[in-house]
DNA sequence: CATGAATGAGTGTTCATTCAT
DNA sequence: GATGAATGAACACTCATTCAT
């Protein structure tokens, strides 16, 4: 029987909530983006967290939940980390290469969150693929609609051999898939990286065969 | 050898291995492609595919064992239909044409085969990304030596501008999205996706802005 | 169409089924001795026997009828063994020995059947502890009848230092445990085994270490 | 048979760890003596230990570990049990008698654990054998030193009518048998059973026929 | 006679989730 | 606020057993 006032154990050291909260997104984005979302399991974010499992639930909410927010806070990151590249009072195609360095220095930086958002986000069913696709969309058009504005412009609807949203997707994913490329290739700058993208859409395979060259204006 | 199935018997409970394991196979590429690897379920398998659990123990192994044959089944699938498509005679721009319409048809028509190899195959960690990249590379090698290889004729080598394998992986992130975008787009013909898509990145945008657009020249 | 090819497959030859039995039942022993009852798979057994698993079961029985007849098989080819070593004519020690070298040799040289015996027989729950118990039990009184009806002339009865049937198990242990010794040292001869035995149980540790030695008086 | 749910370990919720650990190895103890390793099932001894399957997991580990730790368990009882009964300064007769007697009495009392110990612990294959060998051999040469390093100081090498470990194996195995028959036979106390087997090891049959008689002599 | 084909029923194991303290 | 204790429910996998041929 103890009944000496037993002075609070130093175990466990009371955090305000959104340091908590913080611990444990850090924790799940790292661990998600190791095993995926199915393999993942809860004993491991909470060890990675250095917290109990029972204040994952309270703070965070159900496993899918918690993904769902890491997904979030990562999309969100990256958003910012692109709008923050792009100078608007720059010509369209140095917005597009600025918009795509500050892409891949962010994939650089934050392996995890990108992997989680690209590749995990995706086989998690139901509402997330929406989600994510949704989110994906935005960041599109965000910088596709520079040229698919000017293309718009110049008189080229919904033909055949144009359309907006289908070149965005494919554009998209010539960025993404680049993007994981370039994980196995930390040598290469974003710089560069950006540049081979803007060759490709750009200029084309064409142009570029033939000795055109996109170079970036205001290096 | 005798493999020609004899007529399959009206209600035949009895039937020989080689058509099982079709069934089985049919069945878990389905399953797998609707909920991924981990949250695809032996038990949902089996009753889709009309046969005890057992049964896929018997023929085609562990789970596992199950997805990777699933796996190579439709990788080879998909590997055979472009290249059935490809016609070696024709000029490059034409040969990588055809190639797309190839693949945009076979997307479209095995849908589920295309999930399995583009969005799953994936999420199984171990060896298996490691053969799904590989095929990927192959893939892509196969289409894209055409136009790096043009590109390397040039004297355009590892500049900053130009890189094969860079190139390669972004031009096949491209084709990729393209077509997971015109899963949910069928009204869309394989014959324009694949127009899109050389307009992208044969002409750039720069030169489709000003009006240039490719066309294939044998239609 | 099978027109002219008389001679029946030679894949499957049909044999009489007490060949087939004894296949079986040899298998079944091999398989037993190796993993136990529970460990043991029909499936491997039919794989040992060359035997299709159907006709184990037409033949033989369940899986737990098939041990039980391994078991019975085995017991009386030991017995047989046994009394065939043993002759009446000769004194008791004699009778003794020459009972214990009939054993170790036969331990020696079915290996196989003196395990699924001994060690297998008894992990089955159910009749069949209770079947082998009895069979030892009839075993023991077969070779100890010998010294304890000598004990018993000489009045010895159900005292606190003399019990038949608990001497009997001690006996019987203390030779089984030294046949599985023996197994591991195969380069004792079955006359040494007996003899050690004899030693042991007859004139004890006290008379060994004064001196006093059993041996063989036919020799 | 008695399929009367014992009264479950009392209906305590919140248990500390090291009560389960012991409530779950008592358990597995009863179910591995009653059924062998296969035979038992992991339900049940979650239900005999009135805890879910998942703590058995979680504290104790797979079967295999389960099993393993009962059997370490209750081979330390019964060596410390031993040992404890053993008086060192005593004549070695003595010492022996006083073991066997530990050992009977123990055998008595915890029935299961014997039976553990000494039937099931070799149906398991791979390493559990080998240490249960082992733990048996040190067992034996600890009792069995007494006599055997009698019988060696008296100039009895490795000759054909004895041998050391030979010999001890046997005795270990009639002491073991009669533990076995002593199970049926619970009238028999402690003491009587080791007399017995003094009797059968020390004097020997001859002996024993002729009217000697071994006693303990301080009794 | 002989077997490939097929399965019901069960096993060990894990994991997300929640109380009681 | 924070956690060790506890579990329901499901999953991958296996095996003895039996038809249909």
């Amino acid at each position: 029987m103890s009944d000496e006032a037993p002075p609070p154990p130093e175990r466990a050291r009371r955090l305000p909530r959104a340091v908590r909260e913080r611990q444990i997104l850090d924790a799940a984005v790292q661990v998600f983006a190791r095993h995926g979302y199915h393999a993942a399991s809860m004993d491991e974010i909470s060890e990675v967290a250095g917290v109990s499992k029972p204040m994952i639930y309270t703070y965070l909410g159900a496993k899918e939940d918690l993904f769902g927010k890491c997904v979030q806070r990562e999309a969100n990151r990256l958003l910012e980390a692109v709008q923050a590249g792009v100078q608007p009072e720059l010509p369209p195609d140095m917005q597009l290469w600025h918009g795509l360095r500050s892409f891949y220095r962010f994939v650089g930086e934050y392996r995890e969150s990108w992997t989680v958002l690209h590749r995990q986000a995706l086989t998690v069913g139901g509402t997330f693929a929406a989600e994510i696709t949704d989110m994906r969309m935005r960041a599109i058009e965000l910088v596709a609609a520079l040229v698919v504005a000017a293309g718009t412009r110049k008189g080229l609807g919904e033909q055949a051999e144009f359309s907006g949203t289908g070149l965005s997707a494919a554009l998209v994913g010539a960025a993404e898939s680049l993007a994981d490329w370039a994980l196995d290739h930390p040598e290469i700058s974003d710089g560069v990286l950006a540049s081979w993208l803007m060759n490709l859409v750009w200029l084309g395979f064409n142009d570029l065969v033939e000795g055109q060259v996109w170079k970036p204006s205001d290096a």
